[in-house]
DNA sequence: CCTTGACCTTCCAGTCGCTGGAAGGTTCAT
DNA sequence: ATGAACCTTCCAGCGACTGGAAGGTCAAGG
């Protein structure tokens, strides 16, 4: 399978793919005449990566969760705790997004916002205060 | 007034600060030594600039919004255009992150988290179903 | 057989917002 | 005079791609 075909079938880039492939997460075949040949067992290891950088994994991680899946002897233990450490991570994200949000709003609710220069906004930018 | 201090009066480190010359946000005078000499109204400028970086405005935001900040004849509606613009976009963050942590945490739940290989977040990367 | 267009290849550069480090100049205190 | 603590410039790297140039390959149509 062309590069495009596993494009296709994993939701990757050619790009990505060949970049991943740099990086080293997978080592595809090469056909007589240069092209990549992609087995099925690299496009099923090409939608895993999709997925867990989908679910907001580093690429570092997907390569440690594509480790502990290949190997038949993991423990489901540490599987867990990468999953738990991110899901710490993205609470930490939501978290200060939700503070920003709180500001942001509450900005835009004093701004005016017509055809005069004064702003609530840029003052606060200016000179904002302790709280 | 020497990089150092203008790092410490505005919360941000001096390659930040070089960084921010370089890209045309500010323009400090030099001493005849070659230091840059930074005036009141610079340390203003880069406290402005730290504060609405944190706020989660792109440095190229940033410079709109000194721009607005510079212009005394402004329309405050530009201001609150930009802020209400970035508002959204965070709430689109937030609800994206939201999401996320929903099925990580289901993971997390699923998974025994023992020294046994079966484990559904690698089950659910390698074999995610549509919903 | 030739051309066209859609593939594929490699390699280099750019994105964003810094950050690190090397190599060197200046200033100040001891 | 020496050393530490500044300052300067410049180049390189981070993560995770993405764009583009220059060129090779393949299948279909004329």
């Amino acid at each position: 399978m062309n590069i495009g075909q596993a494009s296709e079938h994993s939701g990757l880039a050619p790009k990505t793919i060949r970049y991943y492939e740099d990086i080293g997460l997978i080592r595809p075949d090469r056909g007589g005449n240069g092209y990549r040949d992609y087995a099925e067992a690299d496009v099923h290891k090409l939608r895993f990566l999709q997925r867990s950088r989908g679910l907001g994994f580093s690429v570092e991680e997907c390569r440690q969760l594509l480790a502990l899946y290949e190997d038949k002897s993991r423990a489901s233990s540490d599987v867990k705790e990468l999953t738990q450490a991110k899901l710490t991570e993205i609470d930490r994200k939501i978290r200060e997004l939700t503070e920003l949000r709180r500001t942001l709003e509450h900005l835009v609710h004093a701004c005016h916002g017509n055809d005069r220069p004064d702003c609530p906004i840029l003052e606060e930018l200016s000179d904002a205060r302790p709280e």
